[in-house]
DNA sequence: CTCCTTATTGATACAATGTTTCAATAAGGA
DNA sequence: TCCTTATTGAAACATTGTATCAATAAGGAG
């Protein structure tokens, strides 16, 4: 979904098409990885253009109740925010994070545990929607230190 | 590892026995859950104990280099702390969050992912430490609103 | 195009977690 | 008991996030 037709959307469902919410969308939709309310904050103080932090939490707010942008909240620094869509192959995470300096890899390949999902839905009587497999370790520049 | 058998062993690192350090050990000693250093803080507060919150960090931080202590960030509300043997059953976290009420349940079972690792070792490079699988949906009682 | 209503904004104040600094303190060996 | 210095903690600050409320601007009515 692109920025015209989030704010077609929006429009639709009767939301005013203000700045602040034009601003945010435009940003989401011209960068795949996640972002912090402040890193959207930042990019747009660069183009100086200012919206309170508070709108851009507001706006990513809708935008998540209306299910156009996901959140993942891993490590330290906040909950972040990407648009549906721009994950660049699955929909859960499967991540390589180095332990010593931070670095992540979004590692894409075969989910390895669909039917480990499926099992676990019965067991637990949970309704799986996602699942998150994050592995932690040293990248190869670290190990050499 | 016991409180005891901890403090033996920064004393015998060379360590100071502080209070800051008894005290902090002594919680985590005594409470199986993770922390974060603030509930760590208010807990000494309601004894009417006073170590600053820094100090508390530094003990954290100290037992965290000495692989006494394991951190996970997950969710709002920053890193929490949890002693090293006090983990019910598995050194990882599986962990089953629903993404409605929030309810999160430590979910014990056999890992099934062990080979998983091994393999992406190789093919990474990376030498992994530990890994993070957790699972989000509707928790039994969330289905029924 | 102008006016009006009100949805939306943003400044401000506040809260929670976390780090840096540095003078004061206390641990523990001499 | 004294001395050295490892350790502490108050204070100032940084970052992420929320509540409040007067001011503003979006967009429909006329
Ligand atoms: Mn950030
Ligand atoms: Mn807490
Ligand atoms: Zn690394
Ligand atoms: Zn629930």
């Amino acid at each position: 979904m692109d920025y015209n037709a989030i704010l077609e959307l929006l429009r639709q469902k009767g939301y005013r098409l203000t700045q602040a919410r034009k601003q945010v969308i435009r940003i989401l939709t011209t960068n795949t990885q996640f972002l912090g309310a402040y890193d959207i904050h930042n990019l747009l103080e660069k183009e100086n253009i200012h919206i309170g932090v508070t709108s851009i939490y507001r706006v990513l707010d809708l935008l998540k109740k209306l299910d156009l942008v996901r959140s993942e909240e891993f490590g330290a620094g906040g909950e972040r925010f990407r648009l549906q869509g721009n994950e660049e192959q699955h929909e859960h995470s499967h991540q390589l994070i180095c332990s010593q300096c931070g670095r992540q890899e979004e590692w894409v390949g075969e989910c390895p545990i669909t039917d480990l999902a499926e099992k676990l839905e019965h067991t637990s009587g949970y309704q799986i929607e996602e699942h998150w497999l994050r592995f932690f370790g040293l990248c190869p520049q670290c190990q050499e230190l």
